[in-house]
DNA sequence: AACTACCTCAACCGCTTATAG
DNA sequence: TCTATAAGCGGTTGAGGTAGT
């Protein structure tokens, strides 16, 4: 499988963009969509690969790109972030909608990874130097085969998640054609930078599939979706309309259109609706069979009847299971524990900082403005 | 002021995955 | 099923900026 030249071909520019070229490539996704990114330096007029247009437009020119510095609670939401997925900056960056996987990987390297190494953390493992030392004792193979297996788990997710959402592109690239004629500009749009609407919200998939899905919309029980409106919960998770009855929708219209008041690009609003509505990310049942997404081999739960209800408290169990890594707590199957030999203040840290990591995918962080 | 070391981040590289024919 | 192509992703690089001496 012969790799395509790219910018080794002959006369392809390289290196840092001038502003001309940033206007070429913005005047002509605005007028056409970046449609074939192969074929658009051609078309706009432009000396660089098709690679290089599409990194500059994901990574700089998209019109709803954040730039500066990064919030407080954004680092928080990082750090938390890469705890529970590690280097997956493309989906860290779906909880953080305007920032680019790019820009995420960049702070972490630069900041948020030496700041950890400073205060004693493996920006790995996010363990202190403390529970690697406890956890080389290997006493606690079981718990950390329990952590590797949700992780593993946690990974087939995200793969499943990014194959949808990489169909619903296609089909908004497709219909885009048809949306050009009506709206000045598409390329937001069709490109919908950073997932910003469409984040793959698999965490809270995770936790729809677990607590049903009346907390899902106009709920908000938890974190800050207090409003209802403009709130993620309700506007760009294509996963909570998974398992949601159909009759969800039409909330999820309904807060959509409210959100959409404060929204300056209205192809763009236009564009995504139609997604919502035209129920876009209802699941295909021929690629997610149900036990793909309802069956997590996880402790604690009854996978035995169709409506998989945990017999303890999810998060509860999640916690404990991580925690348990770092302070030799056995799990029990029934969600109970026992043993717990270690812990103390230390524990209670490392409780606190998973606890954290599972509020912030419960609660939709104040990251997730829209707009 | 001049030099050096370090830092930042835009951009590139190359591997993997998805898809069309 | 196989192959070629396109796109996505994460790791790495290097030019420009800044701080320290």
């Amino acid at each position: 499988m012969g790799r395509s030249p790219c910018c080794d071909k002959i006369g392809l520019k390289k290196g840092p963009w001038t502003p001309e070229e940033d206007q070429k490539l913005l005047a002509y996704i605005d007028q056409h969509g970046h449609g074939s990114w192969r074929a658009l330096p051609t078309k706009a007029g432009l000396q660089r690969c098709g690679k290089s247009c599409r990194l500059r437009w994901t990574n700089y020119l998209r019109p709803d790109i954040k730039r500066g510095k990064f919030s407080l609670q954004e680092e928080q939401s990082i750090i938390q972030l890469h705890a529970l997925l590690g280097n997956r900056w493309s989906a860290i960056a779906t909880h953080l909608p305007k920032r680019t996987d790019n820009e995420i990987k960049n702070y972490w390297n630069t900041h948020l990874k030496k700041r950890l190494v400073k205060m004693g953390i493996d920006p790995v493992t996010h363990k202190t130097k403390n529970d690697a030392l406890l956890s080389s004792d290997g006493g606690q193979s079981k718990n950390t085969a329990n952590l590797s297996h949700m992780a593993q788990w946690e990974s087939a997710r995200l793969e499943a998640e990014s194959r949808l959402a990489r169909q619903s592109k296609l089909r908004s690239a497709i219909s885009f054609q048809a949306r050009n004629s009506e709206f000045a500009s598409t390329s937001s749009q069709n490109q919908n930078p950073g997932g910003t609407l469409r984040c793959l919200d698999v965490l809270k998939a995770w936790k729809g599939d677990f607590w049903g899905k009346d907390r899902e919309v106009g709920g908000g029980s938890g974190g800050n979706s207090t409003t209802g409106i403009g709130g993620r919960d309700q506007l760009e998770s294509p996963t909570s309309t998974l398992s949601s009855s159909a009759g969800t929708g039409q909330q999820h219209s309904a807060a959509f259109m409210e959100s959409l008041r404060n929204c300056s690009e209205s192809y763009y609003a236009a564009g995504i609706m139609k997604e919502e509505t035209g129920e876009e990310w209802k699941l295909n049942p021929a690629q997610f069979p149900s036990s793909e997404l309802q069956d997590p081999p996880f402790p604690g739960m009854d996978h035995s009847a169709d409506q998989r209800v945990p017999r303890g408290s999810f998060v509860e169990n999640f916690t404990n299971l991580l925690l348990s890594t770092s302070s030799d707590r056995r799990f029990s199957d029934d969600g109970g524990d026992s043993d717990m030999n270690g812990g103390g203040d230390y524990g209670e840290e490392n409780k606190n900082y998973w606890n954290s990591i599972l509020h912030l995918v419960n609660s939709s962080p104040s990251v997730s403005p829209m707009f």
